[in-house]
DNA sequence: AAGATTGTTGACGTTAACGTAAACTTTGTC
DNA sequence: GACAAAGTTTACGTTAACGTCAACAATCTT
């Protein structure tokens, strides 16, 4: 399929540019979380589908699960005009917001610790390299 | 089964103590995360084997497979006499250390669009209420 | 000692997140 | 217009991380 005009993606071509496969993203749309147009039978991706992939892919690299991330994309077209639709929303925003900023204490926590072990490990090897320099 | 002397736990305790089942617990001995002594056929847990369990949840919590744990794991009992061990452990620290760099990126780029995503309900909810004093 | 708990080891079931293969249609190319 | 390439759907396979019995042994309680 030859690519088409600027930002108009087959499924490929968006497998490419994302590094995901053709069939994991046909597996996103079936989760609901990809909605792609369609060109007869194929599926057309957009600026728009790009953009969301992008979040799905950064939201499973913070180990979200999918369903996760479908709840967290819905928070960007949720209907402003709505004022119960806003605070539905505004629950599920503060609540993400606490769930991250306890995993980056838990990230942080490990990050020390991980550094001291590194400390630790250099500090054997050069008492370890006196030792044979003064025998 | 009577709570043991001090320090000394037993699974349905430790299970207790820790929020995750029995079956978790095993689960994880199977996989060479835990390695508890026993009393007969029955499993003893330490202090040390709680301190493990930790590691193994805040590692979960971070999003990390148990295999992932288990190396990591293996970081605090490394026999830092050996010299050629102490490099492989450095690199293996290093390497997670990238991992939760980058992860704490993602997770920060997150949070603010999170965070913004609430200041515009917030100011939206604002604009509808203003709107409607005025009528 | 008898019954209720708690423990142990299999073994099979389950969910999530895709991979893989088959069978078929549509599109692009020569 | 023939054929390869790319797309589609449907369906079954796979791995990780346990859950859920089942069947039985050891313990605790009374």
């Amino acid at each position: 399929m030859t690519s088409m005009i600027n930002d108009m993606l087959t499924i490929t071509e968006l497998a490419r540019e994302t590094g995901v496969t053709a069939r994991a993203i046909r597996f996103y749309e079936s989760k609901g979380l990809l909605t792609p147009r369609r060109a007869g039978t194929t599926r057309i991706y957009t600026h728009r589908e790009h953009g969301r992939l992008q979040l799905i892919l950064r939201g499973k690299r913070l180990g979200f699960s999918l369903t996760d991330i479908g709840e967290y994309l819905d928070l960007y077209d949720a209907d402003p005009t709505q004022h119960d639709q806003i605070l539905l929303l505004l629950d599920k925003v503060n609540a993400r917001i606490e769930e991250l900023e306890s995993q980056k204490a838990d990230l942080d926590d490990t990050l020390n610790e991980l550094v001291s072990v590194r400390e630790q490990a250099l500090t054997t090897m050069q008492d370890v390299s006196a030792q044979a320099a003064q025998a």
